[in-house]
DNA sequence: TATTGTTATACTCTATAACTATA
DNA sequence: TATAGTTATAGAGTATAACAATA
């Protein structure tokens, strides 16, 4: 006999497809939740999140604000903050002198190397103790993931 | 000839567990933040949180401050906003007197449930542009990475 | 005149310390 | 004396409005 913690009668009818986007959700939900309560980061996570994107490339504060859906004052004090812990630096643009130039100090890059490391810690600890078919089960859904939540 | 987009040499191997964890954690986050940015929700994150605690059952203010990690007076503060749009219900304890019960008001109850259902929108309508055995990894994967939270 | 970035000001959530009421 | 909850106060993040410098 098989038992079955959840019921989905099926992942593609109209009921099996929003149980699956609430399962989904809630579990996303709940790791990130996990991560971030599992490791006490140096930064805060709106702090982490300017120096994750500014690690892509540098990149304007108005740019910044668009992306992390802040106002522009909003951002000018999170910058202002991370450029004093010496985590980021500002540089003229030599193009357009209204604009100013962030991008990521080696302190910078070291801070945000460690924490990522410190996160996927916990993470890597709770895999270990599950089976060969549910990590690879796992893997195929962090890429699947991944594309969804890129689009 | 197989493409994948990513390097999972081994989902056992040292290396590869660090990847697997690197990947599902971001993955989760992504979709998480995704999620929250999609859904203009009618309360903010830490009262949903108070809400759906209360939901499962009622409890004490020091009981979510420990479940939030958060101080008991933010919790008085979240409580008392909560309390006050008629979403939580207060009720002293009749065999303690220094604690107060709180629970979830009808209120409450229907706007978390229209929460939940607004937040799910948005993750359905990325499940049906994807394939039968993709939905079937996910399915799979949601209740590994639900039980994996729970620990 | 439009745009980038900052400053001024206010509101919210957070915390610690001190206080009240009850056990 | 210890515990549950609140109030007092301060710090940090966010927002809008107003301003300065540049295009």
């Amino acid at each position: 006999m098989t038992v079955r913690t959840k019921q989905h009668p099926s992942v593609s009818s109209p009921t099996g497809l929003a149980h699956l986007a609430n399962d989904l959700r809630l579990a996303c939900m709940r790791i990130s939740r996990r991560v971030r309560f599992e490791s006490t980061d140096a930064v805060a996570p709106h702090q982490f999140s300017v120096l994750a994107r500014l690690a892509e490339e540098p990149r304007t504060p108005r740019e910044l604000a668009g992306i992390e859906r802040v106002s522009a004052p909003s951002m000018t004090r999170t910058v202002a903050g991370l450029v004093e812990r010496g985590l980021v630096s500002r540089q003229d643009d030599p193009t357009d002198g209204r604009q100013v130039i962030l991008s990521l100090t080696p302190a910078g890059q070291t801070l945000l190397k460690d924490t990522r490391r410190r996160r996927d810690q916990w993470m890597a600890a709770r895999l270990q103790s599950l089976s060969v078919e549910e990590r690879e089960t796992l893997a195929r859904a962090s890429e699947i993931l991944l594309r969804v939540a890129g689009e």
